[in-house]
DNA sequence: TCTGGGGTCCTAGGACCC
DNA sequence: TCTGGGGTCCTAGGACCC
């Protein structure tokens, strides 16, 4: 058996834990830049406020009715994300975190011993009373259906957050009442799909016959459909490493000057180089991409990528940065209004073994290696970017991005934490 | 005025080989 | 007029996820 553990409208829920005084009232969470809506709490939806929304198209209705706002705080979900896994860890020997605010534990073998809902019970009510986040487990055969099951429990008080889906009465019950939309794997355009062949429910769907569903869908829909039927088939593999590391953002605002876009890209550059050597790897291709304002029909529109491939793969801030400045001036163009940069790596490996250059320019890798890795120690020890490089450029950039209400980093700096 | 960021996997089709 | 069969590798784009 599987369980899935949700936490309920995570980014939204952690903003409470340090706004006790918004229990029960509406908030929402803004993408990077306050842009558009992330995260929302019932309250808010309640409202008529839905997930993916510009804020600025709402404002009235989020200003009529008091509705508090913060900006993307990454840091702190991350930081409180960890607490749960490790209150997680406590009780459950194989974790694996799919993604920020949803985990899948393997209960194989558990079943020996535990009554598995008393046992996801009691641990959901020690997240809740540890970190005062409130969780939603579903358990079942599979993933898949783990996962409609921590929907149910969201969604029904009764459940009181752990719904089991474990004979077979239970999951046709469970297919039948669920909404296809919302089955993990199906998409919008499997839906139409799906739809179109008369299927609407997730119990029609199972009922097909396998040679039915290998005529009319490709492999993730074979396997969606197997996970239904309770056959277990996606993977939980334990060892993860990135196939791909991108940092982009859109600018606050826009900017032509090349200068301006190459302190953009040099600064995601050096935090993909980051995010690289945290996972002991190293890459060897990299691609910088900019784009202009989408929305802005008055003016030039302009997208280009560009990639670099380097002598060896490498996780070196310096090498990896001059390569994507390199991209980046074989594709800028004056007279554009950038709106938005980003640094992509790929062809991602293990730091070792490494293939060597027998004509690699840089003749002292161990020592760079060295350099990097006391650049790190003081950047973590004294804070971000405590070093970096001349070209990110200073502090304040028109194209940094706007984030007018974010919440102090009140679980990783010191100077930030809570007062009461 | 303001419109997010970061991923994975699969497939079709092109380009190439014998 | 007739015009094979069996492969590999790579890439762009689609579909999906949070």
């Amino acid at each position: 058996m599987y369980a899935l553990i949700d936490c309920n409208t995570f980014f939204a829920s952690v903003e409470r834990v340090f706004h006790p005084g918004l229990k029960r009232k509406p908030v929402v969470v803004l993408s990077n830049n306050d842009g558009c809506i992330v995260a929302l709490t019932s309250e808010a939806k309640a409202l008529g406020l839905h997930r993916g929304e510009p804020i600025f198209k709402v404002k009235d209705i989020v200003e009529r009715n008091g509705v508090s706002i913060f900006s993307t705080n990454m840091t702190l979900y991350a930081a409180m994300s960890r607490r749960i896994t490790n209150i997680i860890r406590r009780s459950v020997q194989h974790v694996e975190n799919y993604s920020i605010d949803e985990s899948f534990c393997d209960l194989n073998g558990y079943e020996a011993h535990f009554n598995l809902e008393e046992m996801m019970r009691s641990l959901a009510d020690r997240i809740s009373l540890w970190t005062d986040i409130p969780v939603s487990v579903g358990v079942a055969p599979t993933k898949t259906l783990a996962k409609i099951g921590s929907k149910f429990a969201k969604k029904y008080k009764g459940y009181r957050s752990v719904c089991m889906i474990d004979d077979e009465p239970k999951r046709r019950k469970a297919l039948e009442l669920f909404d296809l939309a919302d089955v993990w794997g199906i998409g919008r355009h499997t839906l139409e799909r799906l739809n179109y062949y008369g299927i609407s429910t997730p119990l029609e769907f199972a009922d097909k016959s396998e040679s039915w569903v290998k005529t009319h869908l490709t492999k993730p829909g074979v396997q969606t459909w197997l996970e239904l039927n309770g056959h277990p088939c996606i993977d939980t593999s334990e060892v993860y490493r990135n196939q791909s590391i991108c940092t982009s953002r859109s600018f606050g605002d826009m900017i032509s000057d090349l200068t301006q876009l190459e302190a953009s890209v040099a600064t995601f550059a050096s935090s993909c180089a980051n995010k690289l050597r945290g996972q002991n790897a190293g890459c060897k291709t990299v691609t910088v991409f900019v784009q202009s304002n989408r929305f802005r029909d008055d003016l030039p529109q302009y997208c280009n990528s560009a990639s670099t491939t380097l002598v060896t793969s490498t996780s070196d801030t310096l090498e990896i940065t001059s390569a994507a400045l390199k991209a980046l001036r074989s594709i800028y163009r004056p007279g554009i209004m950038y709106k938005k940069s980003g640094v992509i790596l790929t062809d991602i490996a293990p730091n070792s073994p490494v293939q060597q250059d027998l004509f690699d320019p840089i003749k002292n890798r161990p020592q760079r290696a060295e350099l990097m890795k006391a650049i790190d120690r003081i950047n973590q020890r004294f804070g971000l970017k405590t070093i970096q490089l001349a070209v990110e450029g200073e502090k304040e950039q028109p194209w940094k991005i706007k984030c007018e209400h974010r919440s102090g980093n009140y679980l990783t700096v010191l100077d930030e934490i809570l007062e009461v």
